[in-house]
DNA sequence: GTCTATAATTGGATAGAC
DNA sequence: GTCTATCCAATTATAGAC
């Protein structure tokens, strides 16, 4: 008997979205415009997924674990470098998600997102009692690094020098980490 | 003679225009939704404005040029206490701006108020040869707290007394303006 | 200046044959 | 599992009477 494998549309109809989904965000795709690209018909992308909605949920997720190891005192300049140098798929993920947050279920997962790839990773690896905020503060600054680049795109910023960037803003992350 | 005033329909919908816009963002709020608030004809909306995107961009500018004055020793806690206390203005169109700065002409406006509100009033007062990154690594700083707060909304921080980030993050923020 | 009516398109989602 | 055909709701924007 032949298990539960998933049809080939499905996996193409997944790529399709991923693409589309990265390239033009949520609003401006179209479940026509997949169908399209995946080259299968419109109705077997909801069929296979539900809503568009529920496809986007399942294909624009943030699996980015960066750095837990190494040693705590350098953990600013390559958490920030680590960022600068991320996939291109962490970064339209991310875009993708911020825009589309304002559906209740989008806003979820951009929250989760951004406790799992930005608060955790740092809070890990922080002592003291005000551990918690600190790691807050320290993925507030993350993100504020990230939404001047990809989101308002900040020329002057994407024209500097990465090493510059790495230095000066990662040693503002690295005063939360070891205060 | 009587001048070239603007009928009162005019105010109304961009009144309209203002709640809608700030409250449900650019996407979720229809020409449709303004025309029924303001008591108007849906058709007047665009006939006196043009069209959607331009209503909204009319009505969703950040004008918010934050203290200039005072000691430059204390700027940075100085600024991350104005944007915990901003007007609830301030925070709409912000976030409005952010979900739908993948639009063009939207996107220029996102990058102008990032400019004129946050980069414009750190540059100002910095020294030095290096002051146009600082105050760009600034601006990111203080946007990537309102991205937390606001977009992510992390519970957390929003529950944190504004005291302790203004603390801490303004420290880092000062770290940036008075190396 | 204002409204009625509607154009023209597009969207997500479904029913049912094969 | 897949496709054809279509429903139905919603959108922005316009034309033209008053």
């Amino acid at each position: 008997m032949s298990p539960a494998t998933k049809p080939p549309s499905h996996s193409a109809i997944w790529a399709a979205a991923t693409q589309l989904f990265s390239e033009k965000g949520f609003a401006a795709t179209s479940v026509r415009d997949i169908g399209a690209l995946a080259g299968v018909d419109p109705s077997l992308v909801i069929r296979h997924f539900g809503s568009k909605e529920q496809l986007f949920l399942e294909t624009m997720q943030l699996d980015h674990n960066p750095l837990l190891e190494g040693p705590v005192e350098t953990l600013g300049e390559r958490f920030i470098d680590e960022m600068l140098t991320a996939d291109d798929q962490v970064r339209s993920v991310f875009i993708a998600l911020m825009r589309a947050s304002d559906s209740g279920e989008i806003g979820s997962q951009l929250r989760a997102a951004h406790e799992n790839s930005f608060v955790a990773p740092i809070k890990g690896r922080l002592k003291g009692d005000d551990a918690e905020l600190r790691a807050r503060l320290a993925a507030a600054l993350v993100g504020g690094l990230l939404y001047s680049l990809w989101v308002v795109g900040d020329e002057t910023l994407a024209a500097t020098d990465h090493r510059d960037i790495v230095r000066r803003y990662g040693a503002l992350l690295q005063a939360l980490i070891t205060p």
